[in-house]
DNA sequence: CACACGATTGTCT
DNA sequence: GACAATCGTGTGT
């Protein structure tokens, strides 16, 4: 969900990813800096990241203080706030409005200045309990556009879902089995 | 200081 | 499927 003066969005996750400090893949890999400050905070912050020259991703903070893990939002199925997600996206597409991390941070208007912010402080913006993926629908994969640690199928998404991302691109063009 | 690369996306062939 | 866009970050000299 997320509060801004230019309205209201709210939004179902429906793929995710995670990253632990023991991870190859993980920002937090080779230990803190000041980019992987927040994942090394408490749980329940915000971790945004620069990336591309162009893109922000963001990031749900889920270890003990000194940990550096996170959960990667890849993709929402959009509920509340289409026309104003549409207008920042330039794109009015459901199905590519918030189809990936990079999307789905410029639909929520979510930029470096909103890392570091603690989600269960406001109502600016936060994670709430919605209604769940259903039963034999939970899909699991090797995550997204990574060169290394693919072994670790720690890519979770609603199966079938028209809101998720594409799947990963170097086994395929078809989706990965759940 | 120089340099290679990236948890991506949009466009074109 | 291929490739450009575009710059912060981390590493090495």
């Amino acid at each position: 969900m997320r509060r801004a003066p230019e309205g209201l969005l709210a939004g179902r996750i429906v793929e995710c990813e995670a990253y632990q400090q023991d991870d190859p893949a993980s920002h937090s890999y080779r230990g803190r800096t000041r980019r992987t400050e927040v994942m090394f905070g408490p749980a329940g912050f915000l971790y945004v990241y620069f990336t591309y020259g162009m893109h922000f991703c963001m990031n749900v903070v889920t270890g003990d203080v000194g940990e550096g893990s996170a959960v990667l939002l890849r993709a929402v199925e959009p509920l509340a706030g289409l026309d104003l997600m549409a207008r920042r996206r330039a794109r009015s597409d459901p199905r590519l409005l918030c189809a990936g991390p990079a999307r789905l941070s410029q639909a929520y208007g979510v930029t470096g200045a909103e890392n570091g912010l603690d989600l269960a402080a406001g109502d600016d913006l936060f994670v709430s309990r919605g209604r769940p993926v259903g039963d034999g629908r939970a899909g699991i994969s090797a995550r997204v556009g990574l060169s290394v640690a693919r072994e670790r199928q720690w890519r979770f998404f609603e199966v079938g879902s028209p809101f998720v991302s594409r799947g990963p691109r170097l086994t395929g063009s078809g989706w990965p089995r759940s």
